[in-house]
DNA sequence: ATTCTGACGTGGG
DNA sequence: CCCCACGCCAGAA
């Protein structure tokens, strides 16, 4: 209960708080690093109840393209775009700029 | 119980 | 690079 109650959302919480500053990651990325490879859509799904939580950066997860799918869950039409502008993200038409260079992988980078 | 959809990913052409 | 089809699991109707 403190913390960790499903296996599966709370893995899923502490990939994404812990994506750095300025950087974004994908749901397949996440998917794999908790076990749950294949299912990258329940990553999504889990990102929905995190609207609940205040520390859970979902505008830095994007899908495997680097783009804003999910941008139209939130809030304003354009918040997830701003919030990425805001870290120093360049996106256009949904499309984030050098993904390659602000890709954070769970994997390689987290240990 | 059945059916469809969904903040996705991979494989084949 | 693009497009199409399938797999995936959970929740809503």
């Amino acid at each position: 209960m403190s913390g960790n109650d499903s296996n599966f959302f709370s893995k899923v919480y502490e990939v994404v708080k812990q994506i750095p500053y300025g950087r974004v990651t994908s749901y397949g990325a996440i998917a794999k690093h908790i076990g749950a490879a294949g299912s990258a859509r329940m990553v999504g799904w889990a990102m929905n109840a995190s609207h609940n939580l205040p520390d859970i950066p979902a505008h830095r997860v994007v899908n495997r393209k680097g783009l804003l799918t999910g941008k139209h869950h939130f809030d304003g039409t354009n918040l997830m775009q701003q919030l990425l502008e805001s870290e120093g993200i360049i996106v256009i038409e949904n499309q984030i700029q050098d993904f390659e260079k602000v890709f954070w992988d769970p994997e390689k980078e987290l240990n």
